[in-house]
DNA sequence: TTGTATGCGTTATCAT
DNA sequence: ATGATAACGCATACAA
């Protein structure tokens, strides 16, 4: 690939015009500019961002650490933060640790090699985020935060959809709630949980710890629990998943054992579950705002990396309940 | 961050030696190596791989151009690929087309700015091709390809799932078969289709072009055409869907008409269905071997980059049969 | 408006 | 086994 060099030679100027025009075209003279650009055109050249990095100590490029993209919601949420980048000229360099916390210090370290300007993460170990924090890199956490840690990010409130949905649950007079939960590691799990005790203490019905599944939010686990949970003699009337797959599991699980949604058990999920379009009944679900959780944490990550000491920025955002036919009154 | 140098002072030692031990470790001696290591850990270094890929004329990263990760089909394909890459030491700079030529060569461009020592891409339009061969760049096509192009590439025998696919609902006792495809445009497409014509005439059928729908490979598209399509006095027997989307759209309409799959009409797919899982009856559909598909991608990729002149390769993977309960005979 | 000199962090070459 | 020096491609300060 053609140089600055080359372009320079061919135009008859010097290299520092040829990146004048590059980084400050206002001051170059029409017939240079003119000359440069026929050259540039002629050689193919695209200025080596390599060098620029070095050069200026930005690469313009994020790191994205995130569990996985296959997961429907963080590719959504990916999708929707790489357009967002990319309108503001920065590309993603991406990687997924399959909540592995060695890879993901691994991939951290990587980024950081790599001199990303910032990191956007969603992580699943603390100690990753406190390495990041002691190696003064700048970052973003997204969706999954620690309470206790004194760093930017932008999340869901999980706890009001917690909340919110089994309020709802509730208010259709169900009392036998079960939940499928993970096993309370990271925040948004927690949270809910937490949404979900708030809201059944207030109303004062009792929570059956034995209708608490931890299902560690896989779909398998959530399918084997739900075979055991149905068959009681005690059955839930309603059941709260704490996430798409889980939903999934139970559905299958629940199809399998020849019960029916929501004649027999009732079911709220949170987040959309794949296929959500064909199954039937509607499930009526939590959904999170997806988009401003990418444009939030790519102008948080910018803001910060513009100057380091930006103000502390905390969001939580508001989830959303989408009624469907899968809740009955009862 | 702490440079080569920063290490070369604490440890006491030249820049060198420190460049060295990262490179070639084997003749650095003992002591030396302790001392720098030493130093490597007191000051978080991450040697620059910045200012190694200009050094070293190689960024040991890919480029990774493709429709849209949000795609069930491509979000594995490109986890598989990246999986593979990161255990041979790249790294994966990716981009979302979305199918708009314009964004492609932007992308593109985006790339060879970046240095990236390869390109793998799942390419829309020819002309990206054709820059992608006259600029010099080394990359590899996978999953659409064009014929005529003397490119390496990787994808799925198309014509023979398609061919497969049709025989089988022909053995079946289907005649009267509609398709659900796109324009036409893109190999994948085009191949499947003469896939299903070979078959037709193989076996004597005649096929009737007023149920080969053009839905554009959209979900919405096949949702409508489905629906015209069923509301017709002579109804298909069975349906062809060209893609996990398509298939979905049909679903959905075939749902709402009140009909049943496979009693009132048997269908079969290409691709995975999200939410494949829940759905009843189980799809009977073509699946492609996406791990393989990832897999030979980069090491086409990597031979090339270490060789220019390396063998061309153009390499086309069987599709494989999944046998559901979609399909009935008549 | 344009050019010269220098530096970014690393590796390769040639010495010692 | 180690070091001095130049080079990678570009940007910036300073000079002209």
């Amino acid at each position: 690939m053609a140089t600055i060099n080359d372009v320079a030679e061919k135009a008859k100027v010097s290299v520092v015009t040829v990146s004048r025009l590059l980084n400050h075209p206002e001051v170059v003279n029409a017939k240079s500019a003119e000359k440069i650009h026929k050259a540039m055109e002629e050689l193919h050249f695209q200025p080596s961002q390599i060098a620029r990095s070095l050069a200026k100590r930005r690469t313009n490029t994020l790191g994205v650490v995130m569990p996985d993209v296959k997961n429907p919601f963080f590719n959504k949420w990916f999708r929707c933060l790489e357009e967002y980048a990319t309108i503001h000229q920065f590309s993603m360099l991406l990687c997924n640790t399959d909540d592995d916390p060695e890879k993901e210090m691994r991939y951290i370290k990587l980024m950081q090699a790599h001199r990303v300007d910032g990191i956007v993460i969603v992580p699943y170990a603390k100690k990753s985020i406190e390495y990041l924090i002691k190696s003064g890199q700048k970052f973003v956490l997204v969706d999954r935060i620690f309470k206790d840690l004194e760093v930017d990010f932008v999340t869901t409130d999980h706890f009001r959809g917690g909340y919110e949905a089994t309020r709802y649950l509730i208010s259709l007079g169900h009392r036998r709630i079960a939940v499928l939960r993970g096993e309370g590691y990271i925040f948004p799990d927690a949270e809910r949980y937490s949404g979900f005790q708030k809201a059944m203490q207030e109303t004062g019905i009792q929570i059956d710890e034995n209708m608490i599944m931890n299902c560690g939010l896989d779909e398998g686990k959530a399918y084997q629990q739900t075979k055991e949970l149905m068959n009681r003699e005690e059955r839930p009337t309603a059941v709260f998943s704490f996430n798409g797959l889980m939903s999934l599991g139970f559905i299958q699980a629940v199809q399998e054992i020849g019960l029916s949604i929501p004649q027999d058990v009732s079911l709220l999920g949170f987040d959309e579950i794949q296929g959500y379009g064909i199954f039937r009944p509607k499930v009526t679900h939590v959904i999170q705002p997806i988009k401003s959780l990418g444009e939030f944490a790519f102008d948080m990550i910018a803001e910060r990396i513009k100057k380091a000491d930006s103000v502390r920025q905390q969001i939580f955002l508001k989830p959303l309940l989408i009624v469907g036919d899968s809740c009955i009154q009862i």
